[in-house]
DNA sequence: ATTCTTGCAAAGCCTTTGCAACTGC
DNA sequence: GCAGTTGCAAAGGCTTTGCAAGAAT
């Protein structure tokens, strides 16, 4: 449904340095940094700090929480990972390299479904440009349950009866 | 753009009584949630707990902050009131007798300007029925500058210069 | 009377930050 | 060597929760 890649001509490790030392005060490209990118870069689930720091000690990397929020903030401002909004924490996905979409959540299994809807996107910023707003990006997701949750059929839970 | 209300045939304070005394475990109405069901539905802006607790206070009227996020989720979960996701905290808005509508997001001066587009939500149910996922409510925000604030045309702050 | 709700304060959770040691450039 | 980065632990902001006292049915 969506294409997979966007052709790019920079790796993702590339295109970060490229932003560290564009900045008005250029920052460090750090092993961290770099071992982030790589490990973030070399799959492609969504995924939370939390998460991604569990995964990359599984994997023998390691890096302090503090490092891995500061490099998360890093690379959203670098266009690389798309911040997410799903309610209590944030949610990251790979933006560079990457098509827009955006999602339907399985409030059942926690997965997420990406979609690309491009005539939604074209009313969207149509509508923008009439009310004089300047869009400069858009979180849409679609909450509801997925079609193997569905089909599961589980009894339902009476969450009122405790 | 989008009218103002919808006619309901209860008063927010009888739909929520309802919505109390249908539970599977009853549960009570107090004065401390009639205040708030009134104070609420006697405004129209989008809150979050602590301006709704500062409000409230400087209207003589004083509920614990335990009881304003355990009545809000109540709202919530009644029909009454409808959570927005901007990022960090959670902002609240009337759903019940009131259009369903979407946001621009002001990043500026935090201003949620509502906006209908009933052939987004269309094309999204399509959506969702193709993909056998059961779309229970969504939730859309699109981010950027709104009209005052980019005629206000501030000089714009570099953020890279500390 | 029973059972839910309140208020307080403490705890929880995610995220950010101060600071000394460290490292990329 | 200078200036930015790391790691730790502590603090921060929003939200939830345990518990005893109070109130709705």
């Amino acid at each position: 449904m969506i294409p997979n890649t966007v052709p790019v001509n920079q790796t993702p490790e590339e295109k970060f340095r490229e932003y560290l030392s564009s900045r008005v005060k250029p920052q460090r490209f750090t092993e961290q940094q770099r071992e982030m990118v790589r490990y973030i870069f070399g799959q492609h689930e969504h995924f939370d700090a939390e998460q991604l720091m569990g995964d990359m000690k599984a994997a023998g990397l390691v890096l302090s929480r503090a490092t891995a929020y500061r490099t998360l903030a890093k690379l959203v401002d670098a266009g690389l990972l798309r911040r997410l909004l799903t309610g209590d924490k944030s949610r990251f996905e790979h933006d560079y390299g990457y098509p827009d979409h955006d999602h339907f959540h399985c409030m059942k299994c926690n997965k997420m479904i990406e979609f690309h809807l491009p005539e939604v996107e074209r009313t969207l910023s149509e509508l923008a440009r009439e009310h004089g707003f300047v869009a400069s990006r858009h979180n849409l997701i679609v909450h509801g349950t997925c079609d193997p949750c569905n089909q599961a059929k589980t009894p339902r839970r009476l969450l009122d009866l405790i």
